[in-house]
DNA sequence: GCAAAAGTGTTGTGTCTACACCCATGT
DNA sequence: ACATGGGTGTAGACACAACACTTTTGC
């Protein structure tokens, strides 16, 4: 296995024979209205001190996707992850300082109410003003978030942000931390009830000490990720 | 290098060190009211025979774009490409008999009009009944299809089926071809020009021998990928 | 009663499909 | 004249945003 060349003998991609192959994850949350992602202070070099994605090699007879779960399952309790999709596999030969490595990228969704704990090098932090990343890690942060958003519009992936059951004013806090502009509770019920997406659970939630009218509680009918718009325009005729 | 290894030894992933990787291309067009896609006899082992997707194995200091160009290259005249895009990683270690293999899968399209000739050994498959294909290319088909499919009626994606000008009832075939259902010539002319996708040239194509109204001519304002209709839902508020 | 929070009713707008109708050309 | 293919006008359906209004709680 290779380990990890730090700089030493600073060879031209092309002189490696075959690339390495590392997986990385943009994990996800929204907390108090902000998306955050999970970075990792890396100890090594290259980049040593610098800010990373979290990830690392790809180990004989594992897929990307197992490996990118093992490597997370290292920076945060992997049962907390409500989705995981890949993004995009980068290759430019200049991506990495010391070796050819290709990235296949993950993002990674973490539902508001769990909160795992992390390794002390480990931290969530604002995605719209991140440390300096190594690597094309900003890029891919940004790759993560856009994904995110705009699923938002024509899936069902908002469970993935969600615990199994809520308010419709605390699924609107996650909404509009991840889309970044308001988004009213009101329409926001319409939306999803219409298109089928939530259900009452029957259950309310009691209100707070300064009162209020309980708020009934919902659930996603399926937690696992749909097409719910599929055309948004040019639907097939006579339906 | 590794050189092919043709079930001389065909030892379980786990014993292979580091993965191979290959790109690979469903490079689609729609001809006859059909989509095609291009496939390739192979003549080596594993899988002897059978259609695969053009692709091959990538080499030093390249990304991934410019391999598989590289290998398509060898396949169809390039500059007939008119879109070029990444699906996805697949890493299943037994998606491939005799090695750990990656492959990057790419979606290519190629518009009306171009006809590139193409070797002896490739050709264009309707890909709703393909033949038997090797190790997982028949799903990474279905992958691309769908990918061509679903970007029709969010992006301007159509510019990569059509020629550089065309009449609607042009475009229309290419669209009925690709989505698979009808679409009509006036409804789609209106979507089109209402999102500023489509302008006209001026021109106009005059009428076959069997009359008809002279077709006024229309171009793709933009060649280069852009998203449309980015806001099915939850649009931003006050716009 | 009053404030707070949740939820419903309703209106207006924009975008789409469907279909009737008009236009320009060849024979 | 009439067939053929292209294009416009218009009406209805639908989904959405916005906002006024009602409901249910705590104090």
């Amino acid at each position: 296995m290779t380990t990890s060349a730090h700089g030493v003998e600073p060879a031209p991609a092309a002189t490696w024979p075959a690339p390495t192959h590392v997986t990385l994850a943009v994990v996800l949350r929204v907390r108090e209205g902000r998306v955050q992602v999970l970075l990792w202070q890396r100890s090594e070099e290259p980049c040593r001190g610098r800010s990373a994605l979290p990830g690392g090699y790809l180990e004989p007879a594992e897929t990307l996707e197992q490996s990118i779960r093992r490597h997370l399952a290292q920076k945060v309790d992997v049962r907390e992850l409500s989705h995981l999709e890949q993004l995009e596999t980068r290759s430019d030969p200049s991506r990495h300082p010391d070796e050819w490595q290709l990235a296949t990228a993950y993002l990674g969704l973490v539902p508001s109410g769990a909160d795992p704990a992390v390794p002390s090098d480990t931290a969530w932090h604002p995605v719209d003003e991140p440390p300096v990343l190594a690597f094309d890690h900003e890029d891919l942060t940004l790759a993560g978030r856009e994904r995110l958003r705009a699923k938002l519009s024509y899936t069902n992936i908002g469970f993935a942000l969600a615990p199994e059951s809520f308010t419709i004013s605390e699924l609107r806090n996650q909404y509009v931390g991840a889309l970044g502009h308001d988004v009213s509770a009101t329409n926001l019920q319409r939306v999803l009830v219409r298109r089928g997406l939530l259900e009452e659970t029957g259950e309310r939630r009691e209100p707070g000490p300064s009162g209020g009218r309980p708020a009934a509680l919902y659930r996603f009918r399926s937690r696992r990720l749909e097409v719910t718009d599929p055309f948004a325009v040019l639907r097939p005729p006579g339906d």
